[in-house]
DNA sequence: TTGAAAGCGCTAACAT
DNA sequence: ATGTTAGCGCTTTCAA
């Protein structure tokens, strides 16, 4: 493949100069800069993007980092992030995790080694503090609300959508709600969100036996819907972390032909409206959107999206 | 960031043996090995990827041509390809196309340039004998059948599972069999061995007006179920081009209270079980498991991924 | 307006 | 076993 020395020499220009006409063609002569344009053509020439970035110290490449998984959660944020990049011609790079943290680490070195202009958390499992201590001028964002870290991220107000979701769910006249999500309260903010929504709105705790953890796809929430149709104090409503999930526990009850329970789920549309459920959107292409704009801007920011209740 | 050059100077050996720490250890003694070691650790020392890559004249990076879409289709290929490239340590860049033919040609050229390791082209609208003229000696591959040119290949064997489909629709006594696509049978394999199939089944070919093109999404699925719900010759069967498609034609006929027809999707196995119509499982993830594998094997191979007809 | 030369961080001969 | 040096392809001063 030709270089920019090949383009100078056929063309009888100096590198400098056929490096003007890529990167300030203002500053060469009409003339000139046609004939070397011409040369470049003839070629096929193109810029070896290593060389140059390594000469100019920076790239156009936004990492993002995520667990290696096929949910439609990721799917959609990546969407969002690969849309926005699109028109401006930054690159996207898929950095999976496998929920190492020392891989996480890893990313974050090559960042400062600038391999990547800015690298976008879509889930961590990195403590905020380190990343944030590790981010000292660079362009990092987190898909969470951080509170106070100095990082910039892009988050929903999970809380009054789910209290939207529990009154809703109370003023059907549900009395035993089950609650799926993949990691505890402790672990997770969305979790602890949950719980909390229930209490403000039930004004008591969620059962322990009500709450069941490591739920993240349609099958696991197949198998938990045998808990609970086996359980001795059977519920009247399961609120799933997904549609997809809830879907799974439709199944199972519709399978056992048990009495279906109340059903709740988010993200995917298709399903609950097939299945007549309502749903929690939250806007996930847009936050994968919003995710990219933050990552190629300086400073750090904090952008809050809206989340919808939805009933079918 | 520290340099290689840092580490030299601190740990007081030249670069040369610092580089052979890090890519011939084998070459150094242990002792110098640790001291070294110990001082990169300290300083928190990663190689220069770009720098590293520019010496060596190559990377690992594969990158991943596809239209920038949300459909299911390419959500599950991606996941294959970085299923297989994690523990390879290759690192997958998205490089969307918006359906535009030169940008296709840019990455070609960024191939050439060395600035990837290979290409997977999961879709593509430039011609086949262009990809395989500027391939030469380069790692590409095409994600459909490409008969006798010299390009790697992942495929699935559509027409066979088709007639199983198209056999299984005759027997279930159905008669007016529509059909619905993203692309005419003109432009895409796919479609062509639809047609194709249909007629070896039934005999006769599918009717102009049960062919109906441009469908991707389910909202698709649903606004041409209303074509079809008006048009004067009822059909009883739709043979949709996804199972959220069918899902949208479900939706689509059950909200206009009209008898249900048959149903047919692919991919998609949860909606399908759902609503209990037959699909075809064309193994995405396996193709981009297989699509990465050859992408970093040298030589041109072909794969062929077996589909399945699926009655729930 | 154009050319010459240094340097980005690293690797791989080649010397010692 | 370790050090020295050229060079990967490019951009950007600095001179002419």
């Amino acid at each position: 493949m030709a270089t920019i020395h090949d383009v100078a020499r056929i063309s009888g220009y100096s590198l400098g100069t056929v490096s003007n006409v890529i990167n300030h063609p203002q500053n060469v002569a009409p003339a000139t800069r046609a004939r070397v344009e011409a040369v470049m053509a003839d070629l096929d020439y193109t810029p070896n993007a290593n060389a140059r970035n390594l000469s100019l110290g920076h790239n156009r490449n936004i990492g993002v980092v995520l667990p290696n998984s096929t949910l439609p959660y990721f799917a959609h944020i990546i969407d969002g992030i690969m849309q926005a990049a699109f028109p401006t011609g930054y690159r996207i790079t898929l950095l999976p995790t496998n929920y190492d943290e020392n891989q996480e680490l890893q990313y974050l070195r090559e960042l400062q080694q600038k391999s990547y202009a800015g690298l976008i958390f879509v889930s961590r499992q990195i403590a905020l503090a380190q990343l944030q201590s590790q981010s000292a001028g660079h362009q990092l964002v987190v898909c969470e609300d951080v509170g106070d870290v100095a990082l910039s991220s892009v988050y929903t107000d999970r809380l009054p959508t789910y209290e939207d979701a529990f009154r809703w769910i109370q003023k059907q006249g549900y009395r035993d709600v089950a609650v799926l999500t993949q990691r505890s309260p402790a672990d997770s903010q969305t979790s602890a969100d949950l719980v909390t929504a229930y209490r403000s709105v039930f004004g008591h705790d969620l059962p322990d036996d009500r709450l069941r953890l490591g739920v993240m796809t349609a099958r696991d929430g197949y198998d938990v819907a045998q808990y609970f149709m086996t359980a001795h104090a059977p519920v009247d409503f399961i609120f799933a972390n997904g549609d997809d999930i809830a879907a799974g526990v439709y199944l199972a009850y519709h399978d056992a032909k048990r009495e279906m329970p109340g059903l709740l789920g988010t993200e995917n549309q298709l399903t609950s409206r097939l299945l007549k459920f309502p749903t929690i959107n939250h806007h996930l292409s847009t936050i994968g959107h919003v995710a990219f704009n933050l990552a190629v801007r300086a400073g750090v920011r904090h952008q809050l999206i809206k989340s919808d209740f939805l009933v079918h």
